[in-house]
DNA sequence: TAGCTGATTGACT
DNA sequence: GTCAATCAGCTAA
């Protein structure tokens, strides 16, 4: 069973460090792709002007409206990236999913990346995890708790210390500490 | 219409 | 450490 909406109707904050550990599904047809989440970048509202939500009108509407949905946008004209709506309807925020522990479908992401099938590379990043689990911008608005595209619980309990710091990658607000990551994992981004 | 910027990656020095 | 690839959507004019 996929997280429920109300996972999502809380503030972005939250839902980032509470996503680590869930486990990211995406089907394909007979394909089965999965990875444990490891690292997460919480984006709020116009105050955070790092947020699409402060200067991408296209995703205004997504931002504000209710969580348990993907946001996925191209950027740098060549890697999608993928983002769980968070909040309630009219709270603007969401979370950036940054990098996968994959746990299904090996074969079919080191087919999709065109590299080994080494664990560790395959989803470490978040252009990485995108074309590991084939998710391309017709996945934008998709529902996350029901569907081709889901967000499942823990799989196992959570044994393991969170921890966070500045984002990376952005050039606004890069003071806030809003990344989140599983501590000593080894598959977050470099 | 032209020019720019960016929540990135991988290849190269 | 630097740098190019490549494009949606914004900005200026």
């Amino acid at each position: 069973m996929p997280l429920p909406r109300r996972f999502y109707l809380r503030p972005a904050r939250a839902v980032a460090r509470d996503l680590l550990g869930c486990v990211l599904v995406a089907r394909r047809g007979p394909t089965l792709t999965a990875g444990r989440i490891v690292e997460t970048e919480a984006y709020l509202g116009p105050e955070d002007a790092a947020s699409h939500a402060a200067f991408r009108p296209g995703s205004r509407a997504l931002f504000y409206g209710a969580g348990g949905y993907a946001y996925v946008y191209l950027n740098y004209g060549m890697h999608h990236c993928l983002n769980a709506i968070a909040g309630r309807a009219g709270r603007p925020g969401c979370v950036l999913i940054r990098a996968l522990e994959p746990v299904a479908g090996l074969g079919a992401m080191a087919r999709r990346r065109g590299v080994a099938q080494d664990a560790r590379r395959l989803a470490s990043g978040p252009g990485n995890l995108t074309r590991a689990l084939a998710i391309t911008a017709r996945d934008n608005r998709a529902d996350l708790t029901a569907g081709r595209l889901t967000i499942e619980p823990p799989d196992r309990p959570r044994d393991f210390r969170i921890a966070s710091g500045p984002r990376v990658g952005i050039t606004r607000s890069v003071d806030l500490r809003l990344r989140y990551w599983i501590a000593g994992s080894r598959f977050v981004s470099r």
